[in-house]
DNA sequence: ATGCTAGTATACCAACCGGTATGGATAATT
DNA sequence: AATTATCCATACCGGTTGGTATACTAGCAT
């Protein structure tokens, strides 16, 4: 029982017609989908090995218990989700003008949107957040607050904004997506009171150019 | 078997102490209660009948089953959420000018983000959005819309604000509330990075003021 | 008194839960 | 050829689940 915590290529189990899926992976994909799909408490143990093709003590034997594999698979898809930028794109980004920006960080919001995965880890980490406090945090920390970061780290930069609280106005643009998300989309808001996404932008936007506005101005007097 | 659907008075059983409280009643306080702090699947109904001092088959004749206590229960916290504003206090709200209109509404969201119950109401209904639609369609119906309509109302009708989109900017003023309260409280979020509430609230107030002012000058020209 | 209703207490049900044990098959390593 | 590791198949474990059945009691209206 040596700790075997490679996470690299060397997969021990290829065998068949020459899948380069390991069986761990194999089962952290089944789980993945069952586990977003019902939740962790009604998501049992022989479904998810039905689900991967697979007999539930090779699931024992990657993972101690149903926590562990929990935690595993929330943490797979929160990194996957955060393949994040390069630095170099970051800098790209700072270098543009507000609408252009705002206009670049709604376009990633609408693809994370678009996802039902995504989608689903958002109402499953929310949902689970009592018991798994740990996993709420995990999705914040690499989730929330890398596009909040990149907001309010730009609003800061662009002291021509004269904003007095970067974060706070970075909350406001990343919070409007993340509500809109969860009270069109996840809650079903859409179906008798529909509001687009692109229509959320533009009064965003509109309020963010009348503050532009407003500071060249005063600063021209 | 017949249909006593009577939700006003006449409490069959009043044996104690003198307790006016119902059977029935005593039943939804305890299942509010248990299925608010764990969730569906991770409620037992034998936990139900402990917490409410009762038999389990007393719950089986006032609920036909786990799914209809916990349809009751919820729309019991919701609508007892939303004894909503009189018409005269909204003929208020509508008379005042934007910043005093904002600040009230706020004022109202941070009772709510207060309460402990609102917050596990708010965490279940996401988490169980999938397998109960229904609910989270009677939440987003009788609490968010009910805040949104009113914003989207004042904003509609002061027209020298010239919001091109009323429901949008509503979603904006409360999205970033509820995003507030999902991101700080509900995932935990103000453990490592905190943001004050009132922060967001002037922040919002000051692209407000911005959009406001800058519509002045533009109809003074 | 006689029903009727609402509740209690207890026991029960089949089904499923998370998790384990055993024993055999397969394949790579030595 | 022997060893080792991984996996499958099946069966099993004690405990819990949602839900029911039976038998009994207390209050209430006719």
């Amino acid at each position: 029982m040596q700790d075997k915590r490679d996470s690299g290529s060397s997969a021990p189990a290829v065998i068949g017609g020459g899948r380069p899926r390991s069986k761990k992976d194999q089962i952290v994909q089944a789980a993945i989908k069952v586990f977003l799909e019902n939740g962790y408490a009604s998501t049992s143990m022989n479904r998810v090995a039905a689900e991967a093709d697979v007999i539930k003590a090779t699931i024992y034997s990657h993972f101690k218990d149903k926590e562990e594999l929990f935690a595993a698979i929330i943490e797979e898809v929160t990194f996957k989700r955060m393949q994040a930028d390069t630095p170099e794109f970051e800098q790209l980004l700072h270098s543009l003008p507000p609408d252009e920006f705002v206009k670049l960080l709604t376009q990633k919001f609408r693809m994370l949107s678009q996802s039902a995965e995504y989608r689903a880890l958002l109402r499953v980490v929310i949902g689970e957040s009592e018991r798994f406090p740990e996993l709420a945090t995990l999705y914040v920390k690499t989730v929330i607050l890398k596009g909040m970061e990149l907001a309010s780290g730009y609003f800061a930069k662009h002291k021509e904004m004269k904003l007095n609280n970067p974060l706070a106005t970075a909350h406001i643009c990343c919070g409007s997506f993340v509500a809109w998300l969860i009270w069109q989309e996840i809650l079903g808001g859409k179906n008798f009171k529909p509001l687009e996404f692109d229509d959320v932008v533009i009064a965003l936007q509109e309020l963010v150019d009348a503050k532009l506005a407003q500071d060249k101005e005063s600063s021209a007097e």
